[in-house]
DNA sequence: GTGAAAGCGCTAACAA
DNA sequence: TTGTTAGCGCTTTCAC
């Protein structure tokens, strides 16, 4: 807006000044400045040049819209305060990188009504990534649904059941039943089982019921409590069944599982002595010299089979939809800790 | 690519697909989408069912490139494994939420090279955002200031010297004060201080530096030892230091202070009965179960105050360069937790 | 209140 | 090897 724009240069500098500096054509520039197609290679270095001098950025969405195409894949994060989300992003991006994808990131609060989510949607839909890799599950498959067979669309970290949305996820489950067979084998038969209800995690939920029919079946009593998102939520409920003679606590966060330490420390009860307590996730520094008993969730697996799934789907799009839904579960390692013990 | 291609709705739908069905022109379509301009309540109306019912997604690449201005601002982070810098990530995004600012990130690997960052900038730089936060210590002044009279730029976390390169940033010094500090107050003179070299964190350096001299200030002798990035560096040395005589480990960051008190726990002394040891970041859930000694970082100002600097240079744009560069430097809580005590 | 027309910056045939 | 020519999908004066 203001005067002299053409006198520091950069971001508005376009193709045709590179161009006429160079003394080409635009068609010319663009090609050699993707190093595509055909061109002198003397030209080129004098365009390159000019690009240099001038501060020459393309602007990628003139690019992209030109092409009509997209070399960027869109991931939905739900919020990166959680270490399990932030390393989950982390290790997404390393592997986009390592496989010459570009990310862009758009993100949730984690307490986000639907609203916002579909915003964010809108969000990476509107840029026309290639493919979206969605890590949050406040999304639902129904939102999804829609732009399913019009851009590839795998879910991390969660399970989906709808048709045409690909996953790696973490087998929740199956974790719960790993975590259970712990306790039983320690000889607990009083266990109180701690989980955000239904709707707050289903993750949470998805291994509290395993954690639950484990143990029932196992010959033990359980009480189930489902509580709030907050970590803190529950926590009461759980330590007045310990008074009541239960002699572990499961919880389906390492969050929650802390809650829980830290409730038991002050109401002067010993862990693991008078209780045990055990968590999942198992992302968390520092859970080692704490001695938590815990379940480390395969991050890294579930990240590189997004990854690898949203590439072979990106490459394989001329031929249709072609394949199956792809639905890969991985799951983690018990990690023993001291904070559960024999009875 | 295939036959029926009208067939499913949705991402190729255009305007003009919208308009026609509506049976008004593109302009028309146009201004009711996005509710500005004249037109017909009725006929908004209209318009607004048949992109319902189509499944229409404006094209922003598209919108943006013709209004030749964006609406989103960039965001570079730096990997969010690091839970300081995950919460850093969400907390700006909330603050930028909260304030009606679009945030599209691109994140670098905590261990990349110049050329990757460059890149990720151009990335940015290339949607033409009309902002820039960056949360990364990896790129340099030197490669954002070109752009910084092109684009506002505010770095988030770490101190900027850079002309035009506004910051809300730790206040790295005072922390290392602020603990070196405490640890004099509880009588130690022999003190080892553990950090990353300088080219390795610049933060960490930062702390160390003003944790050795306020320690020599207050008659402390300071053993410095400069590490590597993996945590673990350096500890050995540390705890040399410590057999010859130090009473005091003070780590530039809660990760070096795990590894020091891992290795010290295998070594067989106790924390802090033969030697207390302090950290800095107080972010990790759970610190608190383990009595860390340690400093909370402004997570939350500095997020907030970044956003803010962008909002306010944003809409301040029509003027110029008017104002300064906008330097805040945020101040910590001395957390005092229980792995250092008095000699 | 609505439409027609001229681009935004770049790419991709197709000529030359 | 290089230039010419159409657009990509949308916005935005400026007439009607």
């Amino acid at each position: 807006m203001s005067g002299s724009d053409a006198g520091s240069p950069g971001l508005r500098v376009t193709v045709s000044d590179v161009a006429a500096a160079a003394g080409v054509s635009r068609a010319t520039a663009t090609r050699a400045l993707k190093g595509e197609g055909r061109f002198a290679p003397e030209t080129q270095e004098r365009i390159l040049a000019e690009a240099e001098r001038l501060g020459y950025v393309r602007n990628t969405m003139a690019a992209e819209l030109a092409a009509g195409r997209t070399g960027t894949v869109g991931l939905m994060l739900r919020d990166a305060s959680n270490p399990a989300y932030g390393l989950l992003f982390s290790r997404l991006q390393d592997e986009a990188h390592r496989r010459g994808l570009d990310l862009v990131t758009v993100t949730i609060g984690a307490d986000e009504q639907g609203a916002e989510q579909v915003n964010a949607l809108h969000r990476l839909l509107g840029m026309r990534v290639a493919g979206l890799i969605v890590a949050t599950g406040g999304i639902t498959a129904a939102q999804l649904e829609p732009f399913a067979d019009q851009v590839p669309i795998v879910r991390a970290g969660r399970v989906e059941t709808a048709e045409g949305i690909h996953t790696a996820h973490y087998d929740d489950p199956e974790h719960g039943r790993m975590l259970a067979s712990h306790v039983l084998s320690l000889g607990h038969r009083r266990v109180v089982v701690l989980s955000g209800a239904e709707d707050v995690s289903f993750a949470e939920h998805l291994r509290a019921s395993a954690m639950e029919s484990t143990l029932v079946e196992g010959g033990a009593t359980v009480t189930r409590v489902s509580a709030g998102a907050a970590p803190t939520d529950g926590v009461d409920e759980a330590l007045d069944a310990v008074r009541d003679g239960a002699t572990a606590v499961m919880c389906a966060s390492d969050y929650r599982q802390l809650a829980v330490m830290r409730a038991l420390r002050t109401a002067g009860l010993a862990v693991p002595g008078d209780v045990s307590v055990t968590g999942c996730d198992g992302i968390l520094p520092g859970a080692d010299l704490l001695g938590l008993t815990t379940l480390r969730i395969p991050v890294e697996a579930v990240a590189a089979a997004a990854v690898e799934t949203m590439q072979r789907l990106l490459s394989s799009d001329a031929d249709s939809d072609s394949s199956e839904t792809v639905r890969q579960p991985f799951g983690g390692t018990l990690v023993p800790g001291s904070t559960a013990a024999p009875v």
